[in-house]
DNA sequence: CTCCTTTGCCAACACTTGTTGGCCTACACT
DNA sequence: AGTGTAGGCCAACAAGTGTTGGCAAAGGAG
């Protein structure tokens, strides 16, 4: 049951083939078979190295978000800031792929959705300070950028992603500036 | 192959329980057996009449957005027109249940989505005019309201759930006004 | 070198999936 | 009333799923 060095190159294989497939099928349809064969494995493996699929899953979607420290920025800097953040993680490799595999199974998958809710709620909101209606500006803030991300990175909506990034964080930027600023109603 | 008056009634229990499953379970998790229980017959007859589990599903997300000529209404309140229309589309028993189905299956299933692309370009896009960046304020509309929508009806994220209608309409109509209106960069 | 743990594969299990063909039953039209 | 057509169910299929047990080989510890 120890762990050698020698398996750690299989465990890696695993995982990062799990977080392809995860990200391109989604839960239900990614197979431990194509897994496997991806990394190059019997499918036996994965259940002996991560239990089962579920526990796959969720050695698959470990992520931590790296949101900046909002107090070191400028007050009418902070929606860019956070919203060029955010999509730049989606942009990347590895954290963009995660963050796939999270959206697509939340939307099916319960277990998923009370991650993203979790991570919400320890990063997100945590990250735009705690004033009385803090969890709401939050919520409003991940409204639009989950939204973006939906549109442009599972969706494919043509016109989202025709735009470059600095355009997309141009145009986004105010509304999030206004959530986590402006007074509510 | 024609249609009988008596077969229209297990017809619609077939799409009726189908919609539920969909929207409950998405694309692939619902099971043809599990909707033919649903609507108290065999299996079997879901394939009769459909054809097959896809035709079954292009049936049920059959959505017509319903949105309002835009040029009948005061400018300035075209974002908040356009923003209350689509939430209470989606509280709504049928046409909330369809746009859950929608939904939830676009983010996993690329016919799913193609539809949504095409839904946004028939109905979203046309409705805000055709101006030279006209797809792309319609886009980011479309982000904004999808966002909130997967906040609130398939994350069933805490804090944007617990707001009412009103007030969330008060939120995001700026938003979706700037979007419209106001020039981009 | 010897032994024992770990790695890995093969084959198979038990189950669920969408889908099909065959067989009764009941309705409707002449 | 007789007959053909449509409605409906049963049983079964082929394919694919996650998962398990057993057995060959390889590696390190004594």
């Amino acid at each position: 049951m120890a762990f050698t060095a020698r398996s750690q190159e299989t465990r890696g294989a695993i995982l990062t083939a799990a977080r392809r497939r995860f990200a391109a099928d989604g839960y239900e349809r990614a197979t431990v078979r194509a897994i496997a064969a991806d990394a190059g494995i019997d499918p036996s493996m994965v259940i002996r190295y991560y239990g089962s699929k579920e526990g796959l899953f969720a050695a698959a979607v470990d992520v931590d978000l790296r949101l900046p420290d909002l107090r070191t920025i400028p007050h009418d800097q902070v929606g860019e800031t956070f919203v060029r953040h955010f999509l730049e993680l989606w942009e990347g490799e590895g954290p963009g792929e995660v963050l796939t595999v999270l959206l697509r199974s939340a939307v099916t998958n319960d277990g998923a959705a009370e991650r993203v809710r979790t991570i919400f709620t320890t990063q997100v909101a945590t990250a735009l300070g705690s004033g009385e209606d803090g969890p709401t500006r939050a919520a409003l803030v991940a409204s639009q950028l989950l939204g973006a991300a939906l549109c442009r990175y599972i969706l494919r909506l043509p016109p989202i992603v025709a735009l470059d990034i600095d355009t997309l964080v141009a145009d986004l930027a105010p509304t999030v500036q206004r959530y986590i600023g402006a007074p509510l109603v």
